[in-house]
DNA sequence: ACCTGAACACCGTTCAAGT
DNA sequence: ACCTGAACACCGTTCAAGT
């Protein structure tokens, strides 16, 4: 009467949480890009095929990756007053976006609240609650989550997938027809410095008001 | 002396016009995903590296093709006031964007507003413009233009890359932990009903209203 | 039980050679 | 001046066979 499950067969030659922490520091070493099923398991030492006893597929592992990234994340401070609250939760959501931007790329792919964990599914609830606080029906605090989610990973989105320098080198700034585009003729080249001035939190502040106020 | 000049060598068996029918048409029927260099020559009948003679790369076909798109938008009537002059020219790039949602993932990749072509930039100049028009500096009229642009392209991206049937068929939203999650819990199953609503119109509003008000 | 190599059905792109 | 096939360096995934 063994205590523990007898092992049969060829031993396994890694795992689970090998698999997540090998697929982590590829990500972090070499960028979200070069994340692929072969790169994955040469880091590993093993064969392409073999991934596939531990991962139902590559979309499986990038949601088990993101899942385990959620559950690491620090839980903010939540204010009284809901307003505030929706701001700290959205915020705690950027923040984690900002550190690990390739999440945006799961999360506007497939059924972004449904696949989240719990800890990230807890910010949600944090800022659909707040909306009710804040005198909202439940179907409206929804509608508010969705509209700062939206602005949320669509910055996310513009802000690491664009404007490599090497996009604006092409771009000659001080082109535009003065007749046809007079304000984008009038900014010119301070285009760059404007655009990439980090304006989340000014913009995240005017949708929470404009979403609550009546 | 020809009043032409001369043509030699090998004639074209196809042209950029012709080049981006054919994409256009294969994204039509087969959709965004299935617009492969390949698949592209074999609907025109060449070999797949003949294409290179009449592009740069495949994202040189793609933003070509965009701003062709962008060339055959209507252009909306704009109102006087300047709040709703905003309002009626980001209704038209979300519409436009609804019509061809691929292009968001061009628009969301490579360093927005300088890739594009005249019209579409007439919508960012209008923004941009109203704006001003409504009080604010050329910079917080570049960060209003960035804030509704991040919730625009957003919304794209997340309601045109995710929530399928398919994705929703696994989870179970009568399962969340009502002491953990009360708010989730509270909506239950009927979060899918409210997360597909078309809620665009009013977070718009709501975050014009909210970067225009002091 | 788990691992493996070979194979399938693809990608984007380059380049020397042909007409 | 333009086209072509062969080739390079990759993808994700399946599957029969091995240990």
């Amino acid at each position: 009467m063994p205590a523990t499950p007898r092992r049969t067969g060829r031993p396994p030659v890694t795992s689970r949480p090998q698999i997540l922490a090998a697929a982590r520091s590829l990500i972090d070493a070499d960028g979200w890009e070069k994340l692929t099923v072969r790169r994955l398991a040469a880091e590993l030492g093993i064969g392409p095929t073999t991934l596939y006893h531990h991962v139902r597929d590559k979309q499986d592992l990038l949601l088990q990756l993101l899942n385990e990234y959620a559950g690491r994340l620090p839980v903010p401070e939540l204010p009284d007053e809901p307003r505030d609250r929706i701001v700290v939760a959205a915020t705690a959501m950027h923040d984690a976006l900002t550190g690990w931007p390739w999440a945006a790329e799961i999360l506007a792919t497939d059924g972004f609240v449904g696949l989240l964990g719990d800890p990230a599914l807890h910010l949600v609830d944090t800022i659909v609650g707040a909306a009710v606080d804040a005198g909202r029906t439940r179907a409206q605090a929804v509608a508010v989550f969705r509209s700062i989610w939206y602005y949320t990973v669509g910055e996310i989105l513009v802000r690491f997938r664009s404007v490599g320098p090497a996009a604006y080198r092409d771009i000659d700034f001080t082109a535009f027809d003065p007749t046809r585009l007079p304000h984008l003729a009038a900014i010119g080249d301070q285009w760059p410095a404007l655009a990439t001035t980090d304006t989340y939190p000014a913009g995240l502040r005017a949708l929470v008001d404009g979403l609550l106020d009546d």
